[in-house]
DNA sequence: TCGCGACTTCTACACACCGTAGAAAACGAC
DNA sequence: GTCGTTTTCTACGGTGTGTAGAAGTCGCGA
């Protein structure tokens, strides 16, 4: 998967927290706007357009300002890089026992009760 | 982390499957060598001293050609990539939903074994 | 229908990172 | 002290990203 930018990421964080879209000139307001100097429309735009090229986000063109909505959640998002991450391992289960090792004992929990629920769908 | 380029992940590849590390040279003659055209010296001494400066290596001066070694494991530095991803989500149980719900049976097998390990240490 | 303002696309530039390696410096054995 | 070996310094081209002006398009209101 393409790696994303800090802007990039930026936007992508406001689409994911916004599931029904955003303009352009919406993500204009609720980006940093650092030291008082927002960004112009024309960079959210051109951020917009590298984002749908790398298929992060989709368009609606319809609408007069384009609507653009995240492709997936961002959930799903960072799913997908641990899964490319432990794609790109040769010993999985070497990474997976540092992985477990480094986990937070709630974390641990969460994916105890996770995989017991896989294993009541296998059955 | 600092994220590598492609030989940079190559050079830390072959250090990774030699923990007692390599110099320069040994690398020249283990890297891919495309088109028989090799690197040249320099160009594999560069990559190392910026995965030096990165931390992922360190070099051993003493000796004359320096001798490189990887500071991580390679399943160590995917367990700390796919730990840098969990940690920048904000909702970690659902990005560990999703990791689950697309792990192998293999792998969830692992993982189960490997959690049950860290509960008998807990207690 | 025509013009004007809103919106989008095109083009461009600076900066950082990476692959690549020559030139220059440093080191050490003889 | 010289010379080959090894390292450091410097540099350049390509690519990705942040940034935005210039130019084009679209559609509403007169």
């Amino acid at each position: 998967m393409a790696a994303l930018g800090e802007l990039e990421r930026s936007v992508m964080d406001q689409l994911w927290s916004t599931p029904a879209g955003l303009t352009a000139y919406d993500l204009v307001d609720l980006l940093p706007a650092d030291a008082g100097k927002r960004l112009a429309p024309t960079t959210v735009l051109t951020v917009l357009s590298r984002l749908e090229k790398k298929g992060f986000v989709t368009r609606e063109r319809s609408t007069r300002p384009h609507r653009y909505t995240a492709v997936a959640s961002r959930a799903d998002h960072s799913a997908e890089l641990m899964r490319d991450v432990l794609d790109g391992a040769d010993d999985r289960v070497a990474v997976l026992e540092r992985f477990v090792g480094q986990v937070s004992p709630a974390e641990a929990d969460a994916l105890r009760e996770l995989l017991l629920g896989r294993a009541r769908d296998a059955s």
